[in-house]
DNA sequence: TGTGATGTTGAATG
DNA sequence: GCATTCAACATCAC
């Protein structure tokens, strides 16, 4: 699920739901996807604080505490949150759970325990620490330029390197160079500077589209890419069929009659 | 039943 | 030292 564009719909969600509430209690039931502490230490520290606001950069999810600590929330693949007041609705694979006050739970979801969770004291020396890039929507053409420059990677290799600029995932690259008609395995050092200005303001275009359908793949144009993601997929020009092959480390799929290869 | 998945990390490689 | 690649993590669905 989470790119850029889910985390951002999480984010909103995150704002309606759980914002200004007291934390009663937290629950965890698998610590698993909790880092550095355990779950005991976790749900000790949240008692009673409140969350006031929220901040993301890239696929990273912040909940500021009226102590000025934070939580992070990284959903991995298969991170999810769900607000609700029945235990019926209680997700599935609900890790962990916060209680407000007021009874109602922002239950933390996720099957594949690929999710992150920290509690941290100092949120911006955790971000320099790991280097975090520039959130894709908010990048400059200039800094995406200066950071390209001399790179031999593939472009699309670059798209997913958080710490170059952070919220592109595997699905909305694989968009982003079939829109651009680019070689996923194009060298970036290959690529005009015109071509790295249209990556980047494309991919600025494709994420903002998408948090406005508030990421429902659904509601996306008709004519983007994902619906074509697949095995034995056809172009729309009824010609060239679908490849794929691992690139950047992640398996990706593209038209190689479409798309030009730079290198 | 085996395979791969909307992600990240640290070790291995060049 | 730097840039880049790859296996590993855990579970589920096709």
């Amino acid at each position: 699920m989470p790119e850029l564009p889910e985390v951002n719909t999480f984010q909103r969600y995150f704002d309606g739901t759980s914002l200004k509430q007291k934390i009663q209690e937290v629950v965890v039931h698998d610590d698993k996807i909790i880092q550095d502490i355990s779950g005991m230490e976790f749900a000790e520290k949240l008692q009673g604080a409140t969350f006031l606001s929220s901040y993301r950069q890239g696929k990273y999810l912040f909940g500021e505490l009226d102590n000025t600590h934070n939580v992070l929330l990284h959903f991995g693949m298969t991170g999810d949150i769900k607000y609700y007041e029945d235990e019926l609705d209680k997700p599935k694979h609900e890790r962990f759970a916060f209680i407000f006050e007021n009874g109602s739970r922002l239950g933390f979801d996720c099957p594949r325990k690929f999710a992150k969770i920290r509690y941290l004291e100092d949120r911006n020396a955790y971000l320099e620490r790991i280097k975090l890039g520039t959130d894709a929507l908010r990048i400059s053409t200039k800094e995406f330029l200066e950071k390209a420059k001399g790179k031999k990677a593939s472009i699309k290799g670059f798209l997913l390197n958080q710490k170059i600029l952070a919220g592109v995932g595997n699905l909305y690259a694989d968009e982003v160079l079939y829109q651009l008609r680019i070689h996923p395995a194009s060298k970036v050092n290959k690529l005009s500077k015109k071509h790295l200005t249209n990556i980047i303001t494309r991919t600025q275009e494709i994420l903002q589209k998408a948090i406005d359908r508030t990421a429902y793949y659904k509601d996306y144009p008709d004519d983007w890419f994902w619906q074509w993601r697949k095995e034995g997929a056809i172009a729309p020009d009824g010609k060239s069929k679908i490849e794929t092959d691992k690139i950047g480390g992640r398996t990706t799929y593209f038209f190689p009659k479409y798309q030009k290869l730079y290198v």
